[in-house]
This record gives structure tokens, sequence and C-alpha cells, in this order.
DNA sequence: GTCTATAGTTCGATAGAC
DNA sequence: GTCTATCGAACTATAGAC
């Protein structure tokens, strides 16, 4: 898998050391990659890259911020685009939630997976992009369930079960020519919104809990 | 988080070994986890787990397959233990997937994150109980689809969504007494059984698509 | 089955030449 | 901004006493 960030993050040698550094932290974890590794696998040796980063972590902690910081801000452009009905949020969200981890799937399996291995502080900053990307999909959900159109009980488990579906999918998923980043994406926003919406007991057959 | 491994397999001081190496794998990773780390952490000296383990790796690779051999014996067990209903089969293999990821979750984490730091062999006959399991999981849907009771389409990305919703409960989930296991277990259950169920387009509103 | 001592390697990071 | 050389620390694992 050919590593990717999204565009204008940095340039020349800084960029390869962090697309370098993306790939080796997704193959063998941050711990098990050496500077020594990094440094070969951009072409230089290990002393160099100290002219581009004070320390080892700053090159994660760079990672993982690009990383939380691509889905917040890919999640307000989207709130910002939709009209007021809370389906058609969801549905954006969810589309772009799962294109966002697709597109860059290093990327979302890095900042995820090695953000414990931050300082303290600098961990607590990426959480708080987090957050603030999940009280945008919550308070979506919240509006659906004000308006009678999702199912009210159950919504903080529901929200983490629709969250779980995108974070996990740069872990199995790979495109096809005919079954791409788009058609998962249309796919799990339809499967959220089967999973928000109320069940309907006036329908044929049983009407589920 | 307390550690926490499945009954019978092991006793003593391996036994503690086993649970400790869980909890500061669970924490730190594996490659951040030291021999004597480990020790100190069971109250002997580095050298001392030499003789109950050959490497630092035969650690790991029996937490793995703990994790995956109990996750497989539970779906073996659950899918034995109802009728041949695919509504029913898929409600109780959620159910005890949920259960397993939520009661023992360093061990899931575990199992499923350090899983790449094992060899090539050894990962393999981890892999091996992972796709029985899977296969297990997608048998029930495809009865499913065949009696028309579940959506036969996308039914490879809402396996996978499913999955996916169970493999992330332990890194969310606090159980609480008045919401713990078995309410998220029924909760989850109902979401994939909706996930799955045909889409009603003779529904008041928009029917899906 | 535990220990002390240590071999042999690799680690992150720095000094200083160019 | 790159290099060579290296420091001091930490690593996995072994040898051998008890």
């Amino acid at each position: 898998m050919d590593p990717r960030l999204p565009d204008g993050t940095s340039t020349g040698t800084e960029s390869r050391i962090l697309l370098e550094s993306l790939r080796l932290f997704a193959h063998h974890g941050y711990p098990a990659t050496s500077v020594r590794a990094i440094a070969a696998a951009v072409g230089v040796k290990a002393p160099s890259l100290y002219e581009h980063f004070p320390t080892k972590e700053h090159i994660l902690a760079r990672i993982v911020h690009i990383g939380h910081q691509a889905l917040l801000a890919s999640f307000e452009r989207t709130i910002a685009g939709c009209g007021p009905d809370p389906v058609s949020q969801v549905r954006e969200l969810v589309r772009t939630d799962v294109l966002v981890h697709v597109t860059y799937p290093l990327l979302a399996i890095v900042a995820n997976d090695e953000l414990h291995h931050l300082s303290p502080a600098r961990a607590a900053d990426v959480l708080a992009l987090r957050e603030r990307a999940e009280q945008i999909a919550l308070d979506a959900g919240r509006r659906g369930a004000e308006q009678g159109v999702f199912d009210g009980t159950e919504l903080v488990a529901t929200t983490a079960a629709i969250a779980s579906m995108g974070v996990r999918a740069p872990y199995w998923f790979i495109p096809t020519p005919a079954y791409g980043p788009a058609e998962l994406a249309d796919a799990y926003a339809e499967l959220a919104i089967r999973m928000l919406r109320p069940s309907s007991p006036h329908r044929d057959g049983r009407g589920g809990g």
C-alpha cells in the first residue's frame, strides 16, 4: 500500500520523512520503527532527520495530528454543505467518514493505533480534535431523535457502532474497479440510517425490538 | 482495567506472566514492553521468565492464540446451541461476539493489535482460527439471504461492518450497573438485524436504497 | 526455578567536520 | 543540510552459581 497524506501538509525532505515514517509506523508500529530505518527509507543517514524534526516523537505527533485534523475538517465541510435534515446529515457524515478513512488508510491506522505513544500533553491536543468531530456526529443524531426520524434509545451505542464501522474500514477494505470507496461509503451510509431509524412495528412480519 | 484470561489456560507463575504481559502489551504495545518490565510486574528478575517461555515472542503468541481460540470456541458453541433460523443465529452470534470482546477487553485488544508482531508462521496459525470464526458468521448471513429474510446485496460490507462493531467495543465501552455487557450485546444484536434486514420500500417516508 | 553478571546488539540523540 | 563517529542507555537472551 502506498503511503499518502492530505495535500499541502509539507514539502521536500520533510514531506518524504513523514511519508516514509507513515509507512513504517503502519507496518511495524511506532516503537518498533527505528530512526535509522526511517532515514534509510528516505535515503539519508539518521542524524539528518534531526535537522527536520527535533525527536522521533515529533514525527509521530505531526502524523497523528494531520490524521485527526483531516477528519475534523472534512466533517466541518460536510455539515456546512448539507441542509438541516438529520437524515441527510448523517448520510453525508458517514460517507465522509468512510471516504477519509479509506482514502488515507495508513494515516487512519497510524493516527488511531499509535496515538497512545505520544506524551499525555500531545495526545490531549489530538483527542480534543477527535471530540469535536464526535460532537458533530452526535449532534446530528440527537437532532434526528428530537424530530422523531431516529430512534432515541441506544443513541450512544448506535453512534459508537457507526463510528466503529468507519474506523475499521482501512484494515480490510481493498478497492477494486467495480467496488471502490464511493460504493463502500454509500453502503455504510445506508447501514447507518437503517441502524438509526425507528423500527416500524406496523411493517409486515415482525417489528423488531 | 484488570487483565483477565479465559479460565483453564495455565496456572501458577506462567499464568501470572501471561496476565501481566497482557496488561503491559495492551497499555504499551508489544515492542515497547521490555522483558524486564514483565518480570518486574510478576515480581521476579528477567532471566526467570525464560524458564517458562523460550522467548518474548512466545508469550505474545500464547496470548494471541488464546484470544482467537476463545472467540472461535464461543462461536461454535453458539451456533450449535441455537436453531436453524438465520435471524436467531445472527442475533446470538453478535451477542456472543460482543460478550467475548467486552468480557476480555485487554485480550481482545492485544490479540487484534499485536498479531502482526508474530512471525509469519505463528500469525498464519492464528489467522486460520479467525477465518473459521468469520466463516460461521458469513454462513449465517448467506442462509438468511437465501431465505429472503436478509438483504442479499452488500452482504460482505455488512458483515464487515457488524464485525467492526464488536472489535471496537473494548476500546470505548465501560460497563456500569445500569448498562452492562448484556445490554450492549442486545443493542448490537438488534442493530445487526436492522442492517441485514431488507429495507421495506412500502413504508411511509423514503424507502432507502 | 530463582538469582547475579554479562555478552552482544541496537536504540535515540549529539558533536563537529564539511 | 548532509555526513562520520560516537555516547550512554536500553534491549533480548545466555552462562553459571545456588
